[in-house]
DNA sequence: CTTGAAAGCTCTGTAAG
DNA sequence: CTTACAGAGCTTTCAAG
C-alpha cells in the first residue's frame, strides 16, 4: 500500500517517531503474539537478516513503541476468575485522583477515564465475588463516588494485548 | 463416553492444578513484569537456584498458568490512539456467534460476554474516528443486534495483564 | 541492506550431595 | 532443594561487500 501525504497529527513523545515501514509492523506484529523469538527465527519469517532485524527490534524498543515484554497469566488458572468491568460516576472531578490509588490492588487491571454516561472505568479481575464486593466498598468509600454499575464477565472470547496491524477496510464508510 | 458439545469448554486440559506455592507466586509475579530475565537473575530475586527456578517456569507454562509470553506494544505508538468500548445489546443470544468474527480485525482486542444491563462487551483500539464508525456499522450489519452504547477513552491511568497476587485486605467486609 | 565470523552469555540437561 | 560442570544455541558486535 502506497503511503499516504496526509498525516493525522497525533500528540508524539519527544522521541524520533520515523513512521513504520512494512518490516517494523511485521516484527512487531509477530512479537506482539510471541516474543522470546530467536532474531534468527524472526528473520527468516518477515525476510530479513539476523542483524538487521536485532538492529530495528532495538529500535522499536527504544522509541517505546515496544513497551515491554510480559508473561500474559491466565487470570483463572493463576486464582482469579472473576473478571468485571465497573463504571465508575463521580461527582465533578473529585475522585477522579483517588482512583489512582487503586493501582496498587492487583485486583486493578486497568483504570480509564471516559466519554460516555461515565467517567472512569475500571477492568478489574477478582479471586471470589467477596473479593469484588469488597473492592466495590472501598469505591464507595471515595469521596465523590456517586455510582458504580459493575459488569462481570461470564465468558471471555478474546483477551489480547494490542495488535500491530489496522483495517483497512474500516476507514471506508460502509456500504450506504 | 456423553460428550457434551458444549462451544467454549476450553477452561482446563488434562494437567495437575497444584496449588501455587510461595515461590511460584513471587515467579509469577516478576514475570508478569518483565519476561525475559535470565533464570538466574530471577532466581536470586526470589530466593531460589537457577535450576530450580527453570523447574518451575517449565511447571508453570505447561499448566497454562503462564499463557504466552508477549511483547507489550503501546497503542498509541503504533498509530492507534483511539481506545473505546463498545457495549452491544443483542435481541436473543443470536448476535453473540457472529461477533465472534471480530476476532479476525487487529483493531479488536478484547470481546466478552456480561452480566449486566447489556450482552457482549467489546475493547477495540481503532487508527483514527472514522475506523470506529466503521467498526459500529459493520456491528450493526450483524443480525440480533438492537443497539451499541460506546465508551471512548480519553486518558488511561493503568493498563496492564493479569497480575499473580490478590489482596487479601478485600476478603474481609469492610467496615460499616 | 547483506554475509561471515568471533566472543560471551544463557539455556538446558546431567550429575552428585 | 542445592552446587557444579558441560554442550548447544543464541545474542551481540564487528568487519567487509
Amino acid at each position: 500500500m502506497a503511503n499516504s501525504a496526509k498525516t493525522h497529527d497525533v500528540r508524539q513523545r519527544a522521541q524520533d517517531k520515523r513512521p513504520l515501514d512494512a518490516f517494523d509492523r511485521k516484527i512487531l506484529g509477530e512479537l506482539a503474539q510471541e516474543a522470546g523469538l530467536s532474531y534468527a527465527e524472526l528473520g527468516n519469517r518477515i525476510g530479513l537478516s539476523a542483524p538487521a532485524v536485532h538492529e530495528r527490534v532495538k529500535r522499536l524498543r527504544a522509541a517505546g513503541r515496544i513497551r515491554a515484554t510480559v508473561a500474559v497469566l491466565d487470570g483463572p488458572a493463576t486464582g482469579k476468575p472473576l473478571l468485571a468491568f465497573i463504571h465508575v460516576d463521580t461527582s465533578g472531578w473529585g475522585g477522579t485522583q483517588e482512583l489512582l490509588a487503586f493501582s496498587e490492588l492487583p485486583e486493578v487491571e486497568e483504570i480509564h477515564s471516559v466519554a460516555g454516561d461515565t467517567c472512569m472505568l475500571l477492568k478489574v479481575r477478582c479471586a471470589s465475588s467477596q473479593a469484588l464486593e469488597g473492592l466495590l466498598a472501598r469505591l464507595y468509600d471515595l469521596p465523590g463516588v456517586k455510582a458504580t454499575r459493575s459488569y462481570v464477565v461470564l465468558s471471555s472470547y478474546l483477551e489480547r494485548t494490542p495488535q500491530a496491524g489496522v483495517s483497512d477496510t474500516l476507514e471506508q464508510p460502509s456500504s450506504r
